[in-house]
DNA sequence: CGCCCCTCGGCAAGCCCTTTCCCGAACACG
DNA sequence: CGTGTTCGGGAAAGGGCTTGCCGAGGGGCG
């Protein structure tokens, strides 16, 4: 021991001589040079038996083995992933952590990464599509593996065409991407029934009576909020509602969103007997509006959502919603980043979403 | 002049002749060399521009920008921070995504990052202390500029002494680290008040009139959990009630532990007033289990718990609890990470717990 | 007993960048 | 017109690691 000190490996400090402010630094991350120099051995024998590359007899491997660990080194990954060219880590961008849509499927996708002994590289883009594309180019940059981008599509035609060139160069350059909630960018897809799940729900809606109806909707050009409330449409059709009465709000795909347009609505006069908010964020926050309104749910109201968050268990009345896999739709499109070959055309998972009713919404008599 | 095209870059395909720009689209990443022969430039004139060390005159500066874009250049982050010996990667190590306490302070930590244009690694252990051990290898091992812990300090004595010795070597190699509700491991901590919130609450629990108590307690060995308890115990005491009566359950710590702890306490016989669950996800376990058994909250018994997590918002009764401002915690986390310089001595931040009383205590007559 | 093949170390040439060093050209000034 | 000073560009030396290739030794087999 002590000996970890004195390994010769010269820096460029020989130059300066006596003139050098800069002490011996020696002080960063311990090398492999060391590690073989500390065993007796070349490097090669010393990369070959802590990369396991190629089998080394016993008295060398040993010998390395037990100077990495006295001198306790640690590879340098970057360098590896350089000198392998190919990296072991994930990229995952969604719009924010916070959000208990997101940080489920960041979930389901962080179970398949661990399994396979990956690593996740985590961005939020706060739902701004500019930060978006920036994302995927840091990313890129950093040669991960597979790419995972679970945002939501939008009616923005010139950012559609500039992610999906982005992506497009990214598979390029060998990586694997898939994409939750959007299709059409030539990656793996997955993509939840959104129509034809808020379909069933407007079915099974009417079928507990309701014929008034109020959709708070999400942003116009958000392409999930709108293929809910085409859906919903749908159903209500189906069912012979008339469509021309119904009350559509649009604005934030938050829970203030929710809370805000409930508000609006509570404000613009008698409500409909059944609000339908095109996800659970919003739906909780117009539950919190209606509360403080003193508008009773479901007796004066009726309530329902999508997506069927985790937090819904603890909420009362329990809220009915449309219920997707979150984590396993994370963990399908980690599988497709992950497991698929490269150069395979890509495919398009679609996920089932299910109509769970709950105590948030009464059948009228 | 000199027609600059002698550049003898060839890849390892050089089977098209003369001339030309490039066809042949070699599978992989554009190199910086492909670039900077397209621009007619050197090697270091391209990065120079790219990475803008130097300045360069303007006729090469613009060719190289154009050439650069036209192939659609994106470096290899990790081949510069080999080369630059320095990562600009942030690794965050927490239990869990989908634990909402956790994704708070996620949330908080990558605001910080991403105001500095960083990326972060993030790690799940799923309250494992091997895996965490291991994380911090992995962190270490991608050299990653600060590394934020948020794990919870147990009585393991081995498995603190090895943290400690990780994050050690992780500093010695350089390594800015901060831990968030750990202490003495030599970093950086952003500890919150644990011991003196609980015993603030224990004293207005009691000023409500509450004298029989129950904690929903977890693992014994988690000392956020003791600490908890232990000030509680303080509180109680303090304002003259007798802790002899004090049950105390364990489980862990987690929505299920709080749900059995509850019916455990249901079935063990009378309720006693109040309920304090040493954490708000055990609390809504907790309240789920009164519910279900019919135990009205708070006007069969009261129910306090601890952190003040987003997903209470929406819960009825509105829950009590201590509040902890999580987001802030992973922000300075993050803070003390990246904004102090190595070699500091390492800081020990307290972070303000405060009590807020809502519906799920009620006073007693 | 010789041959061949197989195992295992080591050298050195990569991987893709950055950065230092150095030199020629361009500019200012006396 | 010479000299000093930028300034900008190229070549080459790293940065820490992997790996193709060669050669030396050792065993099995004919």
């Amino acid at each position: 021991m002590t000996t970890a000190r004195e390994s010769p490996t010269g820096r460029r400090a020989e130059q300066d001589g006596a003139a050098g402010p800069i002490a011996v630094r020696r002080s960063g991350p311990v090398l492999l040079a060391e590690v073989a120099a500390h065993a007796g051995v070349s490097l090669a024998t010393a990369s070959r038996v802590l990369s396991g590359s190629r089998s080394v007899g016993e008295p060398h491997r040993g010998r390395v083995l037990a100077a990495a660990q006295e001198l306790r080194y640690t590879p340098n990954a970057q360098a590896q992933a350089v000198a392998r060219g190919a990296s072991n880590v994930v990229g995952l961008v969604i719009h924010d952590v916070l959000d208990p849509y997101f940080s489920s499927i960041a979930g389901g996708v962080m179970r398949q990464v661990e399994e396979r002994e990956l690593v996740v590289f985590l961005a939020s883009t706060h739902s701004d599509v500019d930060r978006e594309l920036e994302f995927v180019q840091t990313m890129r940059s950093h040669r991960v593996r597979a790419l995972i981008i679970c945002g939501s599509r939008t009616t923005d035609r010139v950012h559609n065409e500039r992610l999906a060139h982005e992506l497009e160069g990214y598979a390029a350059a060998g990586g694997q991407a898939a994409v939750i909630s959007q299709d059409r960018l030539g990656t793996h897809a997955v993509v939840p029934q959104n129509r034809s799940g808020a379909r069933a729900l407007a079915r099974e809606l009417c079928r507990l009576g309701h014929r008034r109806f109020a959709v708070l909707a999400g942003p116009r050009g958000l392409l999930t909020s709108r293929d809910r409330l085409i859906g919903f449409r749908e159903g209500l059709t189906a069912e012979g509602v008339d469509v021309a009465d119904l009350q559509v709000l649009h604005g934030e795909f938050t829970r203030e969103g929710g809370e805000s347009l409930a508000a609006e609505l509570i404000a613009a006069g008698p409500l409909p007997t059944c609000v339908f908010a095109v996800n659970d964020v919003m739906a909780l926050g117009a539950l919190a509006a209606f509360r403080s309104a003193g508008v009773r749910v479901p007796e004066d109201v009726s309530l329902a959502g999508f997506d069927d968050i985790a937090p819904l268990r603890d909420v009362v009345p329990s809220l009915t919603s449309v219920h997707l896999p979150l984590e396993e739709m994370g963990a399908r499109a980690a599988q497709l980043a992950l497991d698929t070959e490269p150069q395979t055309t890509s495919q398009a998972v679609k996920v089932r979403a299910e109509v769970v009713l709950r105590d948030s919404t009464r059948r009228l008599p």
